[in-house]
DNA sequence: GGAATTCGATACACACTGTAGCGTAATGGC
DNA sequence: GCCATTACGCTACAGTGTGTATCGAATTCC
């Protein structure tokens, strides 16, 4: 069922997404779904998780702006593909459903959130990066700027994501390492 | 009718949004409402419109830092308050909806990313920015970083949209003006 | 004062939702 | 191997919203 909903949400996008169209293409009664999931938006970042989750690359490489820099090529590049569709159809449904909302923050959104906080963090210690980064800030901006085009429906790619990171570490780069 | 729609999306939020609703809340038959637009995006685009236009400062006070500062600050003021609730609706019908998403697009994201490149570029060309300021990334971070924050329900205000300026700028300024 | 337009009201076919009831097949413990 | 539990398919149902068609009444324009 879930790679059904993954399916249709990839395919025909959220306008397609009815618990009946999931039913019939899973070859499953509709009754089962609602048996295991309450609504819509469960269903909908639960086929999500699934099919992001593995995504992601979390390097260390001894420097922080490298690391941020292929941590946001390896979220644009997953997010430029058909899960960036199931995303933004998440993040669509959520704003209709409170429980849709924290579920996807608390499974994705939070976790990627302290993971890059803790990246920036440990780039502030080495020195690296300025001592007085607002590390928060360069967070909504980073993730935000990928789901500003994600939802517009602009392309995502690895080489916009370099060029993005490189502007945002303009900013976030210690006086002595600046360029 | 606009005002039903508007009024509608601020109290129940997309979830309640329906022809209906609106048809009732107005007290004008449905039908009428389908004679004047032809989807439930057009309509909610529509009374965003209405709501929102007039609520944005273009500031001119020389120091382009300044001015991008006091831009985002009343973006913030803006989509943190109720018109926030009904941009971030039509965003989500947009994922559902290209009509949508295109009339969102030409009606307010371009124009204002337009206006916002502009008065980069305003400050490239007078030295206080870097020449070699990569203005459409920093517009991505800049506006996404509203659009996630608005679409995670997350607070909305002039001191955070401050604070997000001044990480942005750190990274913009022209190496002689630099802190 | 007559014509054109716009509206309200009703009706209809359709799709999806969410719940309930019932019979059936599979599963797992003892 | 038997029996209870569990999950499933199927059907039915009431409710809500969609989108279209039709028609008479009200309003506006000239």
């Amino acid at each position: 069922m879930l790679d059904a909903a993954y399916a249709i949400l990839v395919g025909v996008g959220l306008a397609g997404f009815s618990i009946e169209a999931v039913a019939t293409r899973s070859g499953v009664a509709r009754t089962t779904i609602y048996r295991w999931w309450p609504s819509k938006g469960s269903l909908a970042i639960e086929s999500f998780l699934e099919g992001f989750r593995p995504q992601l690359t979390y390097a260390d490489s001894g420097s922080s702006a490298d690391d941020f820099r292929t941590l946001l090529q390896s979220l644009a590049r997953a997010l430029g593909g058909p899960a960036g569709q199931v995303a933004a159809s998440v993040v669509a449904q959520a704003q209709s459903d409170d429980e849709t909302r924290r579920a996807f923050r608390d499974a994705f959104s939070e976790p990627l959130r302290r993971s890059t906080a803790a990246l920036l963090r440990a780039g502030v210690d080495s020195g690296e990066l300025r001592s007085d980064l607002d590390v928060p800030r360069v967070i909504d901006a980073a993730v935000g700027a990928l789901y500003f085009r994600l939802l517009t429906g602009q392309s995502l790619d690895r080489a916009w994501a370099a060029h993005l990171a490189d502007t945002l570490l303009r900013g976030c780069l210690a006086p002595s390492v600046r360029r």
